[in-house]
RNA sequence: GGGCCUAUAGCUCAGUCUCGGUUAGAGCGCACGCCUGAUAAGCGUGAGGUCGUUGGUUCAAUUCCAACUAGGCCCA
């Protein structure tokens, strides 16, 4: 980078060599040469775009990051551990929040002393990488093994994580970019085995049926994500289940009637696996006699399905407790066996009879009632959809089929009491089309309660640092009410789940032993050796069936929930790098992470560590359009990052970063965009006037010690360790946006409104070696070297730049993100003045208001056409009287008196100060061609007959 | 449908939470004006708010409570 510094003493020279022929040609003088001008070659216009690329590669060649490392060690260290994303597609808003946000963390943090490392990582495994390779492949893939399709996704992931880390970088973060974490690194997948295996060892793992959806044409299973709802028509059916128990004891009315519960549902398919029937704790439900059967339903559906079923008379007979039916039996229509009546709060009023036919193995929510009521998850459905041979009636018959033969059993049974068809939308196969269905497969499972996971968990939540408080309420809520972790999916791109089936008797096998070896065998040839060598090649020699002793063993094929992958980066990342350490001081991430990484990675590290992997947990909001409405591409108002730094630059992202409150959710527009644009223009150019007027000021030689400093400047310098210890404290706090507001505002308010407004005049016509001057340009270079260290975290280019514009002997680094934050300086405190400073700055503001007055009435232009009369009320007197020589300075016009106190004075009556009037009259005297103040003097000096005195003897020294 | 959260000027934020109490603040933007020695800059003045809506508690509510509306996240 190009840096500058002005020839002032040259440019001087020079001046005084014309002015002096001028003079001597009697000619009239061009005064503004002799004044102290702001001189800079620092750009007004910041010309983002072009230049941040140019920072990037300059922080790059000189290596700042690894020199900040270099500069901080030994100091305490602040780990914000990073929640890898995605390495799927190009980064949006949302993830360029998430990275800039800890940036600025990581910056602020090590401006603060600490020495804190940043390791970006990348989430790589999972169902949406395979999902994309499936769909690139087509047709092809079924000719690839699943060697192959992982080398493909791997290959995929690698290309995203090179486009995004690019992506991350163009923001400006700084951070460990060439020695990132991937979840899919040998070593880490090493480090997944090894921590599955600590869950297995214990004996917190164990397997189990679930349903999950299942393509019968692919005879795979399916992600969420992997199924389409398109329109489809089902039988629907209604079906009485006659009870066992007697209700009559509780409902005499029901004595001796044949009772039955009714259900309805749109699978028949299901009514062979039905176990139970569901009602709603908190419904009522009747039972009615139609003709000879008395029915149980909902009695809010009472009417709709008398009409559905055409009933001609159906008669009221009982109202029933769901509650008391709780626990009570029917008979299963077709089978000799029981169906239990249990109270789920998803049954509803929607539809049907309020009473929910439930087959734990072929759906979610039955599944869930399975769990709590302890049902089997009956699932008697092989992967080809045909019922299994021991399903009588119906075994061999593909499931869709079967609806026909199950109605027909139904009807010969007496128990279909009514039918029809419903069009409604239904799960399909992403790939072959075809309706899918549920189905309870085994699956791979952590348990919440063995070794009082759950118990541990919240316990540890509760010791946690939430950020917003309301964080703790959220992930507690999840961790009290989920169930067990399911760990296995049956897909092909992540980690395998490391266990043997024994040939002989079938249990499966995970020992220290099998995985020890198999840590050693990943740490070289990752987990491809799975899916590539034999069960001969990964089980260790010797290994026996503990249970039979048989030697003949086959591998698991389920892989792990990524959600695993990620959830153990604690030891994957931060144990298992030296200049890290666990527990993370901090995770940072959206607040759809308190089900997510917070999640996983406090199960897994409770689970294997008793403890949780961070102290502090803080929340960002979501991204959401300048309505606050989601982005959503359908709408159109999606703001992608790319677009915003090619039309303002990485710094204006930066800068909105900081200026909003991300603990709620974050709104962008064009709007909000601008406004931010023109509040960079501000503070950009308030560091530029600082620039420009310190050119020719040299701490070593010109600066003052405070005492000696003009009562302005030091005012200026308290001003400003009110916004150290502000600003400081915001950063400590994560309240970017007051650090935002507190800079901005102060460049605004304090500066360039006020102290620099103000300053303007010492500047420019004062001597350049004056004593005014140089006190001054003290404070000047205080508060800019302040500003630059306390911007550098969130205007990290900016910052950048105005430091290389700084005199070298300033620059205590070679980079501003090298140094310390500014401390706050007890010396330059000074509360008096600060009080009376209060009563001068109130004043002001009634004397510009009395001006605005006077230039509306055309009196004046420029203040310093003015002349101002004050009278002061006796409350005043005291507090104003000392400053009086002050003040034309302060107001900035030419004269100020006070008003005598005989005659009243005709003026602006003061709205904050009773009794003061302000009278603004056109300055007396002539305008001083130099410094444009009104002076009676002018004229009287020979040598120079159009300046005042101030000026000539600035002029002469 | 359930859990958690949010709602103050056109925009970004203060204030209210832990103390309910005179005319609710700032900056930007806007309008009008000044300056032309920070100049694709700088300065000033002004207009903008039934503090999401409706109830309740209270002598008094933007502030406490409830419901509702809108929006967000996570579930279903």
């Amino acid at each position: 980078m190009v840096k500058a510094r002005s020839a002032f003493s040259l440019t001087y020279l020079s001046v005084m060599i014309r002015e002096s022929k001028r003079h001597f040609l009697g000619g009239s003088m061009d005064y503004k040469q002799t004044l102290n001008l702001p001189n800079t070659d620092f750009p007004m216009k910041a010309n983002l775009t072009q230049k941040e690329p140019e920072w990037l590669k300059h922080w790059e060649r000189m290596q700042l990051y690894q020199k900040i490392r270099e500069s901080s060690e030994g100091r305490k260290k602040f780990i914000l551990h990073d929640g890898p994303p995605y390495a799927n597609g190009h980064i949006h808003m949302g993830t360029a929040l998430n990275k800039t946000l800890k940036d600025i963390i990581i910056k602020s943090r090590q401006m603060s002393g600490f020495d804190a490392p940043y390791v970006p990582g990348w989430d790589c495994h999972g169902l949406p990488i395979e999902h994309q390779v499936d769909m690139e492949l087509g047709a092809k893939r079924k000719t690839l093994s699943k060697t192959e399709i992982r080398q493909r996704c791997r290959a995929y992931a690698e290309k995203f994580i090179n486009i995004q880390r690019e992506e991350f970088k163009r923001l400006g973060v700084l951070g460990e970019w060439d020695n990132p974490y991937l979840t899919m690194n040998y070593a880490y997948e090493a480090v997944i085995i090894r921590e599955f295996g600590r869950f297995a060892l214990q004996g917190s793992v164990y397997k189990s049926k679930k349903p999950i959806y299942w393509c019968t044409s692919c005879k795979t299973a399916l992600a969420e994500a992997e199924v389409e709802y398109e329109p489809h028509t089902s039988p629907s059916i209604f079906v009485a289940f006659p009870l066992i128990s007697d209700l009559a004891s509780e409902y005499p009315a029901l004595k001796g009637k044949k009772v039955s519960v009714l259900i309805w549902t749109t699978t028949p398919w299901t009514i062979p696996a039905n176990l139970a029937l569901a009602f709603h704790p908190d419904y009522e439900y009747v039972g009615v006699q139609e003709e000879e059967e008395v029915y149980v339903l909902a009695k809010g559906l009472l009417e709709k399905v008398s009409q559905r079923l055409s009933w001609k008379n159906p008669k009221v007979l009982a109202n029933l407790d769901p509650r008391f039916l709780e626990g009570k039996k029917c008979r299963h229509p077709l089978y000799q066996k029981e169906s239990v009546m249990l109270l789920a709060p998803y049954v509803t009023l929607e539809d049907g009879t309020g009473i929910v036919h439930t087959a734990p193995g072929h759906g979610q929510e039955d599944y869930e009632s399975g769990l709590r009521y302890h049902l089997d998850i009956y699932s008697p459905v092989d992967d080809g959809g045909k019922f299994t041979p021991e399903v009588e009636f119906f075994a061999g018959q593909f499931v869709f089929e079967a609806n026909d033969s199950v109605k027909d059993r139904l009807r010969e049974v007496r128990a279909l009491k009514g039918e029809e068809s419903l069009e409604h939308s239904y799960p399909h196969c992403w790939r072959c089309k075809k309706p899918v269905i549920f189905r309870a497969t085994e699956q791979w499972f952590i348990s919440m309660e063995t070794n009082k996971l759950r118990e541990k968990a919240l316990a540890e939540i509760d010791r946690v640092t939430w950020m917003p408080a309301w964080g703790l309420n959220r992930i507690r809520g999840m961790m009290e009410n989920r169930p067990d972790w399911c760990l296995s999916r049956q897909r092909s791109w992540g980690v395998p789940i490391p266990a043997f089936y024994c040939q002989n008797c079938n249990n499966w096998i995970i020992t220290s032993e099998i995985l020890n070896h198999l840590e050693g065998l990943i740490l070289t040839h990752g987990t491809d050796i799975w899916f590539s060598a034999s069960e001969e090649q990964l089980v260790p020699p010797g290994t026996i069936c503990p249970h039979c002793q048989g030697t003949r063993f086959r591998k698991e094929t389920d892989i792990l929930d990524v959600w695993f992958d990620s959830g153990v980066s604690y030891a994957g990342v931060l144990e298992a790098r030296p200049y890290l350490g666990a527990p993370a001081d901090l995770y940072l991430e959206g607040s759809d992470q308190h089900r997510g990484w917070f999640h996983t990675s406090l199960l897994a590290a409770v689970g294997t560590r008793g403890e949780a992997p961070y102290e502090a947990v803080l929340t960002h909001g979501f991204v959401v359009d300048g309505q606050g409405k989601k982005e959503s591409k359908s709408l159109g108002n999606v703001t992608h990052p790319e677009e915003v730094i090619k039309k303002y630059g990485a710094e204006i992202i930066r800068l909105w970063v900081s200026a909003e409150d991300y603990r709620d959710d974050i709104r962008i527009s064009q709007n909000i965009l601008q406004q931010l644009t023109e509040a960079y223009r501000r503070i950009r150019n308030t560091c530029r006037f600082l620039l420009g007027n310190i050119s020719d000021f040299q701490s070593s030689r010109d600066r003052l010690a405070i005492k000696e400093m003009e009562e302005l400047d030091r005012w200026a310098l308290l001003q400003l360790q009110k916004l150290i210890t502000r600003v400081t404290r915001a950063y400590e706090n994560y309240d970017f946006h007051v650090v935002y507001h507190t800079l901005y505002q102060f460049c605004t308010n304090e500066l360039s409104a006020f102290y620099l407004d103000i300053l303007k005049d010492r500047l420019y016509t004062s001597a350049p070696k004056s004593l005014e001057r140089r006190s001054a340009q003290t404070a000047l270079l205080i508060i800019l070297k302040a500003l630059v260290r306390l911007m550098a975290p969130i205007l990290s280019f900016t910052a950048e730049e105005v430091w290389s514009y700084l005199p070298a002997e300033e620059k205590e680094a070679e980079s501003v993100h090298l140094t310390q934050f500014p401390v706050f300086d007890p010396l330059l405190v000074d509360e008096e003045l600060d009080q009376r400073w209060k009563t001068l700055l109130a004043l002001r503001a009634e004397v510009t208001k009395a001006l605005e007055q006077a230039r509306k009435a055309q009196l004046i232009g420029n203040p310093l056409d003015a002349r101002v009369i004050l009278h002061l009320p006796d409350s005043l007197t005291p507090a104003i009287l000392p400053y009086m020589e002050f003040l034309p300075t302060l107001f900035i016009v030419s004269q100020v008196e006070t008003h005598s106190e005989n005659r009243a004075l005709e003026g602006f009556p003061g709205s904050e100060f009773p009794g003061l009037i302000i009278r603004v009259e056109k300055a007396l005297g002539e305008k001083c061609e130099r410094c444009w103040n009104f002076r009676t003097e002018v004229g009287s000096f020979q040598d120079h007959p159009t300046i005042c005195s101030r000026c000539h003897q600035a002029i002469g020294e």
